[in-house]
DNA sequence: TGTTGGATCTCGAGC
DNA sequence: GCTCGAGGTCCAACA
């Protein structure tokens, strides 16, 4: 890892073509040859930057990286005030406790709290073009499919679309109704689903998990 | 901009749970109080991070970053090997040359390139979910919605077939033909796109922005 | 190896 | 302020 603050310009070609004026920055370059140009603001993306694998190519006052799809990425130095190089080894990297799943597995256990005497079929139930998120029925048996999203987009409405229609053309299952349920649903998801006949329902994590009365309400 | 490098561990509490173990890192610290960690690999994405708003709260061996929404970044710094901080000052910020919206003007300006007589309605035609990029009319008068993409895939066709579904509804429009244009389409899209109804048309950018219009030219 | 869907997405435009 | 679409998206799981 080496780290450079130096005033500098920029210039990248490749997907698109894009600018830097001249200011100081922070250079890093990474062991893999990226390198990464930061300004004392924004997010944690950089201004710029080159992905590995790529080749840095040094002169004087000049650095020019590129890549085997052709994009280049070419800094000129105007002024160095540091230039430190240290290794830092392998890192073990990110261990991230997951969430998403979870909200699956708590309906499954709890399809009470969408409906009185509403009971579960299956998780995951097949279906040709994919898996159906849950199967349950309702109080007086029929089914209902239910599509689990953390955020609902009109993509998984699209999905659950699908779903039903392959479903509903199955003389075991049909007539099958739908269920878009996620911790927060889309403007545009919702009327794309109300006007499919599809239930929207908002999930509440620690409802879910800490309170068997807690329900959700259908809308 | 404050740049140090050390062996540390890290805890994130917020959107998600997150550790990292013992390892050598390299931690920006943004003037917005951000703070970023980077290892020597990966891409340009920090292993962990705080976005501003934040509060850095720094003690002997432990930096913790909090922000409004209960987010936390817990750093122990076991052992600190440099500890560097620079004056950046503001930055010009990246100029980039659009490309996605750029072909929207471009073919605005020009509904003729798909069909002799074709005219333009307007950008941005709005719907009920959401704006379709062009509407224009054919040399007989008839409606067509144009989706524009960079890379037309899968998901670009079924937007625009949500579109023609509506605008269909129109007394006023239909009917509506729909094409979906880009600078390069997927095979699949292509399929899709077809199995619809829906043109698809391949934009050359350059050929665009040189095509002459029959028009003099202000600049 | 291509495809798909999620992301602590980020970023910018439009309302 | 929010919402929505795009990204040099990146990224990992999965077919």
């Amino acid at each position: 890892m080496r780290v450079v603050i130096a005033r500098c310009s920029v210039e990248y070609s490749g997907r698109l073509s894009a600018t830097l004026g001249e200011a100081t920055r922070l250079l890093m370059v990474k062991a893999d040859g990226s390198v990464l140009i930061h300004s004392d603001g924004g997010s944690y993306k950089p201004l710029n930057w080159m992905s590995p694998p790529c080749v840095l190519r040094e002169a004087d006052d000049r650095w020019e990286v590129t890549n085997k799809a052709g994009e280049r990425l070419v800094i000129l130095l105007h002024e160095v005030f540091q230039d430190h190089a240290h290794d830092l080894g392998a890192d073990p990297g990110l261990v991230k406790d997951g969430v998403e799943a979870q909200l699956q597995v708590l309906l499954a256990e709890r399809p009470h709290v969408i409906g009185d005497g509403w009971t579960l079929v299956r998780r995951e139930h097949m279906t040709a073009i994919g898996p159906v998120d849950l199967l349950v029925r309702d109080d007086q048996g029929r089914h209902v499919a239910i599509e689990i999203k953390r955020r609902g987009d009109i993509d998984g409405v699209e999905q659950l679309t699908r779903y039903l229609d392959l479903m509903n053309r199955d003389p075991q299952l049909a007539p099958v109704r739908g269920i878009f349920a996620a911790q927060e649903i889309k403007p545009q998801a919702k009327v794309l689903a109300t006007d499919r006949g599809i239930d929207c329902l908002i999930l509440d994590y620690d409802e879910l998990r800490g309170i068997d009365d807690g329900r959700p309400r259908l809308f």
